[in-house]
DNA sequence: ATTAAAAATTAACGCGCGTAAAGTTATCGG
DNA sequence: CCGATAACTTTACGCGCGTTAATTTTTAAT
């Protein structure tokens, strides 16, 4: 960091007693010169702190080494540790990755994929927002430019999808909660994706199975305030005292932990010690799920390897072309968490 | 959306009936052409959906029209909140926005910054990680890139700060908690940023100033995972049971989340009702504070004001080139926000 | 030392657009 | 209707780097 400015290949080349071409074979591919200049390279960066000019070098390649990411909506810490841990796995696959958040508007993920496109990323990793995205302007996105659709599936969009499998994360919660107590009902409010869906789904089979009624119950609400929708929704329902059973298993975590501050503020005791009155599980494992009164239980979803299968399908896709064969999507089991509201 | 593939702005233009000078015109700002064809290119756009090449534009662009935007914690719904917000400011501004996380590390800090370097970003809005910041470096950085700094200050670094006024909020809240009850101690963890010394001076010289003797309690921890700390310091804390005060002001709300639990599971029932025992109050306005149980009283830092004045801030140094005084400073008044905890 | 292969150099073109200069057409007030 | 001006067109160059082809140098193997 000595020397003066650089502006730049050409000058730095010269710095380095390289050629302008090498110069810029070794950035693309540090080992593809010889150990020799590799160094003499080096050592001309230790002093002039040089870097390719970023739009310079994306311009004239066919493909660049950007990755987008887009999640459904940042402020949601479940999604904030997935876009952290995609970001991590784009880079140790040595692409760089942009992150967006929809910010729970379609409009906005749309936007998104307009500047995604202008970007011309190589490949993009897609948590969309789900039952409301504009699904025709994904689709036309994923027909051209190879797309991993994460967390949320969205049929005959993109190349793949990696998320989890609801229909064995959920009857292992149902089945739990029947083992330990009095069998659940399902609190849910309008689906903002098919995980949803699925989840409802999944819990009136695995009660029907074991040869339990399964009861329903959804709430309004229709943006990405789930704590909030949670909290109201459980005001009223809670209220009332109509309840078809006192084990509550909700759609989601962020559902749960609004549920939860209505039965406190209702002065209803939750979880499993013997003077308590209501049982709550949760999904997700939400990084907060451990610190909620009394804590979580809920399904923990195996994010790591998600996200970490997803970059290597995208990646693979981005390599290899087309996958070879069609649509194939993985599901990773979730773990029960048990903890003490459920 | 009903043409063939566009390639480029010369194609483009034909299609328009334009020349590309002025489709270029066009694009860099639509109202400096004359209407009639304004009127011609946007038809257009709207059979052919042309958008010019990112990077070809700013490579000859001497100041792009980027603006990147850098958090310490996007996992912190805070900070995910307020990366949200500046995103959109600068939107309407007329600006590009890039955000990236530091996700508490400073080397990532640092890389960010290189890859914000290699952007050329018009501008930068940067909070901090602070105390453990290589500042040396983000100095460097700022002298080279107009940055305005946000919620986190480093003195001597970037062209202004915008943020909170510690010293008018925590005696907001020592003042009240003082008159309702019994005053309280101070809960903190070795402090991540400016904002927690500040918080800490400001509690005891408020307490002094009101005749009360501090007490400052410091737990251990030393990542971003604020919940955790004030978890296990508040199980070993509140389980010796020789407390100063039975009523704990928490340097931030996601420490308080984390004490709260502590409590929980100690059977401390937390609140301002007849039958409690112990009242804990935070800081920031966490966007899950009303769901904690009981709902937390903590001070709103008026972050639609500071986000807004962020990016004015810089917008105008962008356009107006260095900010004629030196560094003028803004800190926004906080709000108590009562609630059931304290 | 000889030679084939590997790597580097030189020279040159093109990517898509910003931008400037010079010339042409459209617009508008009088 | 005319002149002044604003807006547009045409032409051309350059940004910084990827990339290719032809040539020269270096390396490693015989």
């Amino acid at each position: 960091m000595v020397g003066q400015k650089i502006r730049n290949m050409e000058e730095f080349s010269a710095k380095c007693g390289v050629s302008r071409p090498t110069v810029s074979k070794y950035f693309n591919e540090p080992t593809s010169v010889r150990a020799s200049t590799r160094q003499k390279i080096e050592a001309a960066l230790e002093q002039y702190d040089f870097r390719p000019n970023l739009y310079a070098v994306n311009q004239n390649r066919r493909i660049t080494k950007n990755i987008g990411i887009v999640v459904p909506y940042v402020a949601d810490p479940f999604f904030s540790e997935v876009a952290r841990k995609l970001e991590r796995c784009c880079i140790e696959a040595g692409f760089s990755p942009s992150t967006f958040s929809s910010h729970g508007s379609p409009d906005h993920e749309v936007e998104i994929l307009e500047i995604l496109r202008s970007m011309r990323p190589a490949g993009v990793l897609m948590a969309p927002i789900g039952r409301v995205s504009h699904k025709n302007k994904l689709e036309a996105f994923c027909r051209e430019i190879p797309t991993v659709l994460v967390d949320s599936n969205l049929e005959g969009i993109g190349a793949t999808f990696i998320g989890s499998n609801n229909f064995q994360s959920v009857p292992l919660m149902v089945e739990y909660l029947c083992r330990t107590g009095e069998p659940p009902c399902f609190f849910e409010m309008p689906p903002v994706n098919p995980n949803a869906n699925k989840r409802r789904a999944a819990y009136t089979q695995a009660m029907e199975e074991l040869g339990h009624t399964p009861h329903v119950i959804r709430v309004d609400g229709n943006d990405w305030e789930f704590e909030e929708i949670g909290y109201k929704g459980g005001l009223k329902l809670l209220g009332k005292d109509d309840l078809p059973s006192r084990t509550i298993l909700c759609s989601n975590d962020r559902l749960a932990i609004g549920l939860m501050a209505a039965a406190y503020e209702l002065d209803i005791k939750v979880g499993i010690a013997p003077d308590c009155s209501l049982r709550i599980a949760g999904h997700d494992d939400h990084p907060f799920a451990r610190y909620t009164c009394p804590s979580l239980t809920t399904i923990s979803q195996d994010y790591e390897a998600i996200t970490e299968r997803s970059v290597d399908a995208l990646v693979n896709l981005i390599e290899h072309g087309r996958a070879t064969k069609q649509r194939q999507d993985t599901l990773y089991e979730g773990r029960l968490i048990m903890r003490s509201s459920a």
